[in-house]
DNA sequence: TTTATATTTAACTAATTGGTTAATTAATAT
DNA sequence: ATATTAATTAACCAATTAGTTAAATATAAA
């Protein structure tokens, strides 16, 4: 997993991994606080490596406190996801203007035709 | 791959993939004018998988022009991206803003000792 | 009809991923 | 000292991923 981007976007392509990251951005939680809501779904152990995919991609950071594992949520990842995703800023904006853009396009041709005509069909 | 945004992001964890977006944010191109930054390194039938995986996920659509199969890049997929990333936006801005804050936070705080007090140290 | 170009599919492989259970470590409480 | 709670590590497994080479398909050109 070369580079720390892959590794970020790798990181993220977990919905579980997402979730925890999302309860995170709530507030600092423990692994077992983290936990509970996958706790049926799969083992503990299975949450400990989910943790530590989002550790080594410098998502989240774990400190100690008594036997509790206190994680938070570390932004700088994300801040070169978004730095990455600026240049598609147009793709991904297109996507919603291109039907007012399309609107705007025949609405002044249309007006360019009325103009050099005097008048439309 | 459960979800469409794990999908996307499990399609941007890679170099070579995402490289390929990037030559495609420059206008359409054929599946060998996509390869041929890669063919040192790669086979012809990896570079139709990494554009399979590209596809899949929503991110180009190909087409077909004669023996040619010309990629666009489509931005829907990034916008989702960009949606999910909003929610984290402040921690990512935190990064940049952090010391700025502390700068301001000493700095009210030596004003407001020196308006009570009269004057510093 | 053969040949050349562009691309994909098939079949295989090694490495990685996401999960498991059982055992282990770390700290606290009895 | 022992038991309890929190979390990790080890050893294993099945599915997926990212690559390979060889063969096949699609279209155009000679």
């Amino acid at each position: 997993m070369q580079d720390h981007l892959s590794q970020t976007f790798a990181a993220l392509s977990d919905p579980t991994r997402r979730a925890m990251l999302a309860q995170l951005s709530k507030g600092k939680a423990n692994v077992s606080d983290l936990a509970k809501p996958f706790l049926k779904a799969m083992s503990l152990p299975a949450i400990t490596k989910h943790l530590q995919v989002l550790e080594k991609a410098g998502l989240i950071s774990k400190t100690r406190e008594a036997q509790w594992r206190p994680c938070e949520l570390n932004g700088a990842p994300l801040k070169n996801i978004s730095d990455w995703m600026e240049q598609y800023r147009e793709f991904w904006e297109e996507s919603f203007d291109r039907l007012e853009v399309y609107l705007k396009t025949v609405t002044s041709k249309k007006i360019m035709k009325e103009k050099k005509h005097g008048r439309k069909k």
